[in-house]
RNA sequence: UCCCCUUUAGCUCAGUUGGUUAGAGCGACGGACUGUUAAUCCGCAGGUCCCCCGUUCGAGUCGGGGAAGGGGAGCCA
């Protein structure tokens, strides 16, 4: 048997009636569900990914495989349906195709065990079958909400003069100090070349010296943006922490702008301004979706979104989050005093109790932030910000990068840091050294945000996580 | 890495103090009925109770070990 492979309809245009009422379309996609009825037809729930719903294709007993085939059609089936567009005599959707030929690309080899039973499933259990996932409400969902909000960050950026920058995935910086990493090597693991003094000889290896994965795209942007002013990144990030938590994985995808002549507050309003386009976006894009997020992920979803479009963030010192911290009546497992990391209680109080909404967190202790955050007047915090949003916390981490030579220097030497291992990164600031700024959005945690997904896991297509690389 | 929880039918789960033949809903299958909406009704089939060892006359149930999955913490995005 022959089929066409491209002239047919998406379902989502057949739906929205891109398509005159009598008008002949083919459409080609999974079977959901199949309701026959005794008078001599049955009603197939045809998707194709498209958008959210099926279309009800009516195949009636006229048409020559009905009783030998159609009357089979379980989940899954793959088929390409052939008909009439006609109004639905029936509640429920506004176009229907009445089928003129139905025919079955795939069957479903064993229905009683096929693993996508049109039944509810437990998020777990769909994990483990992450190649037949996609196939499901929530996790279609999920993949059209997850492209709107990259499509939507690339016009965000593109739209006010940003050039998205391919920063390196395999890297030699071993000195970023944002996580355990990740090591690519070509030497054979069996047979280690050794030095004189017996430890591994990388000059051996694919780039003649140890190289990783890399753990972000920063200080390859910072380069970028003290040449063409605002850049950002967008691609997969490699963390080789052992981290076990609904918010982590080994890869996920990160988002880095980085700004020229711009400060603490200016990359504070970028990641404000930007949250709000992709969440306005995927309010006008993905309705369909959203609307089966509230109904059976979380009731919030869409006030949620709505609320933070219309909101204005909150800023909020650290100093004075302390503040906030001590002398509220909640207790903590962990004490608060001024210096120390803010724990997830904390931040989760703050972000959902006390605010109810994205919190930009601003200006910490420069002893638990990393080398490169650009130090205050004051000398002990730095120009660092994190946004929190409610339910994830830790949603976006930023700052103010230091421009100024010999501080940075300082810094170094204070951290016990070589700074001839920075040599390229202190070129930045030897020549034409400038304030800049910038951030990292864990975009999976955005996903997960605007969802209302408990676990960053189900909202990558192929989660990597600690033991497990599956799929 | 630490703490806690879970594992019983294709899926989601009950299963009493350790006691005969391990249950339900949904799905699948068969039938009835119906322009139906994860339809409804009736019927039928379906189990290595995660694995190993132990206690016991007897273990889904108790103990030890292991595996897989999950939640929380830390690390961070």
């Amino acid at each position: 048997m022959e089929f066409d492979c491209m002239s047919h309809s998406s379902i989502d245009a057949a739906l929205k009636g891109k398509h005159k009422v009598g008008e002949s379309i083919t459409i080609k996609g999974w079977i959901r569900t199949r309701r026959d009825s005794k008078a001599g037809f049955s009603f197939l729930a045809v998707h194709d990914g498209s958008c959210f719903n099926p279309i009800q294709v009516v195949a009636d007993n006229n048409l020559s495989n009905y009783a030998s085939e159609i009357t089979s059609l379980t989940a899954g089936c793959a088929v390409i349906c052939e008909g009439e567009l006609v109004e639905s005599q029936g509640q429920g959707q506004s176009f229907e195709i009445k089928a003129t030929r139905v025919d079955v690309v795939g069957w479903v080899e064993n229905p009683d065990t096929y693993p996508m039973a049109a039944k509810r499933h437990s998020i777990e259990y769909l994990r483990e079958h992450a190649h037949l996932r996609p196939r499901t409400n929530v996790i279609g969902a999920v993949t059209r909400v997850r492209n709107s909000l990259s499509q939507a960050i690339h016009r965000f950026f593109h739209e006010r003069g940003y050039y998205w920058i391919s920063a390196p995935i395999i890297t030699a910086s071993d000195t970023e100090g944002a996580g355990e990493m990740f090591r690519v090597s070509t030497l054979d693991l069996q047979n280690l070349p050794r030095t004189e003094k017996g430890e591994v000889d990388f000059s051996e290896d694919f780039f003649c010296k140890e190289s990783f994965l890399t753990v972000s795209g920063q200080l390859n942007a910072e380069t970028y943006a003290c040449a063409l002013s605002n850049v950002y990144t967008f691609g997969p990030t490699f963390r080789a922490e052992n981290s076990n938590t609904s918010r982590h994985l080994a890869e996920f995808w990160m988002v880095e702008p980085e700004v020229a002549f711009a400060d603490l507050s200016d990359i504070a309003q970028l990641a404000e301004d930007m949250l709000k386009y992709v969440c306005k976006a995927v309010l006008e894009e993905r309705r369909d979706d959203l609307d089966f997020f509230a109904q059976r992920i979380d009731k919030s979803v869409i006030s949620r979104l709505e609320g933070l479009v219309e909101s204005e963030f909150v800023r909020m010192d650290y100093s004075d989050a302390i503040e906030i911290l001590q002398n509220c009546d909640k207790k903590f497992e962990f004490p608060v005093e001024w210096g120390v990391d803010l724990q997830s209680e904390h931040e989760r109080y703050l972000a959902e109790e006390h605010v109810g909404a994205p919190i930009i967190m601003q200006n910490y202790p420069k002893d638990i932030k990393a080398f490169y955050m650009r130090i205050n007047d004051d000398k002990r915090t730095v120009a660092a910000m994190d946004v929190l949003a409610p339910g994830i916390g830790e949603i976006i981490g930023g700052s103010q990068r230091e421009e100024r030579l010999e501080v940075f220097d300082e810094r170094l030497s204070e951290m016990g840091l070589n700074p001839e291992d920075y040599g390229w990164y202190r070129d930045l600031r030897r020549y034409g050294t400038v304030p800049h700024s910038g951030f990292g959005l864990g975009f999976e945690r955005l996903v997960a945000y605007v969802t209302g997904m408990q676990n960053v896991r189900d909202v990558i297509p192929f989660p990597r996580t600690p033991g497990n690389v599956n799929f």
